[in-house]
DNA sequence: CGCATTTGACCAGCGC
DNA sequence: GCGCTGGTCAAATGCG
């Protein structure tokens, strides 16, 4: 839990705006120009309206400074702000994990080896939790040693007259049976994935006892071939993935917070190549990509304050702005 | 006719 | 051992 705290103090949020340059900048101008002609009075007069203007200048530059540090303080609010928020998120993601958990304990203790192993959290639209099936073992001692099921619990928001149970994750399904269980008055459809037995994917689909429009599917193993919607994409549609697909997948679900400043761009190559081994193969459609690593946050944090401390071309051109306002005084007003 | 879905029967695990 | 429950099988059914 400590380790999803993402830490906003490894982040420095100052923005330089290379202030500094540009006052030596100014200072060296009016030096320069020093006049050494006979018009000893209206060099006077140009000094001392040059004088003023550097007076004005620093003001100016001391009103940009104080922005500055106003921003920065803004920005360390915001981010107090972020985490605060991040918190009580957590807390109500642990709520709602405990409610699903009794739940799954109360469905029947003989059963506890699965329903306590995976818990899922409604975010948005569509959740998921995953893990490795270790306790399963209990279950079918026969298949304990072929099958180390990894089973997820996938969230589906559904219409609420939608009666099916009918979950479009993009993957073809073979219902095999329906049941009524005791702690839930709708069915629970059995689907095996159509390459089986090829491929071993069950996936069990239930309304939620609490909310009958959303779909709780549950995924026992991995599928080990490629997503239809890739194979799709290359050759014709057969019947089942093409309506499926015509579907909504669900949208991913993104567990932290969606802080998505385009200053990132510059350094996009590097991002993707972070966050690509973090791609789930054939999970990309219907899994919600793990974005939620505190590293990966911190990553995409430290690359907006690097973009706008760091990038040369961010600091030229603000430093280009500020010494093209000096420079061209009698603009100021269009700023 | 072939395929997917439906549905009742059956099986296995667990608690008492 | 019995009953309860979830999971699976397979014949029946429906559909294109």
């Amino acid at each position: 839990m400590d380790s999803c705290n993402f830490s906003w103090n490894n982040v420095d949020t100052s923005l330089d705006l290379n202030t500094k340059p540009l006052l030596r900048l100014n200072d060296h101008l009016p030096k320069k120009e020093l006049p050494t002609s006979n018009f000893s009075e209206l060099i006077r007069t140009k000094n001392f309206s040059v004088k003023q203007e550097n007076g004005a200048l620093v003001e100016e530059l001391k009103r940009v400074s104080e922005e500055n540090k106003k921003l920065t303080e803004m920005l360390t609010v915001m981010c107090e702000n972020y985490n605060s928020l991040r918190s009580q998120l957590m807390d109500y993601m642990n709520k709602q994990n405990n409610n699903s958990d009794n739940n799954n304990n109360k469905e029947t203790k003989k059963r506890k080896s699965e329903s306590s192993n995976n818990i899922g959290t409604i975010v948005n639209n569509v959740s998921e939790s995953s893990s490795t099936d270790e306790d399963q073992s209990c279950k079918k001692p026969a298949r304990e040693d072929t099958i180390k099921a990894k089973i997820s619990r996938v969230h589906y928001k559904t219409e609420a007259s939608d009666t099916s149970l009918v979950v479009k994750d993009g993957y073809q399904w073979r219902k095999y049976g329906q049941k009524v269980t005791r702690d839930n008055p709708s069915p629970r459809a059995y689907f095996k994935c159509s390459f089986a037995p090829t491929c071993p994917v069950k996936k069990k689909v239930q309304r939620s006892v609490e909310d009958q429009s959303v779909l709780v599917a549950t995924y026992e193993g991995e599928h080990n071939h490629p997503h239809p919607s890739q194979t799709e994409a290359n050759s014709g549609s057969s019947r089942g993935a093409a309506s499926t697909l015509q579907g909504s997948v669900p949208c991913a679900a993104s567990l932290g917070p969606t802080i998505a400043l385009d200053l990132t761009k510059s350094n996009k190559a590097a991002t993707t190549k972070e966050l690509d081994h973090d791609h789930d193969d054939h999970h990309k459609v219907s899994k919600p990509r793990n974005m939620d690593t505190p590293e990966v946050r911190q990553f995409l944090v430290e690359q907006m304050a690097s973009s706008l401390t760091k990038d040369p071309k961010f600091t030229a051109a603000l430093a280009a702005a500020i010494s093209g306002r000096m420079l061209q005084p009698n603009q100021t007003d269009k700023w």
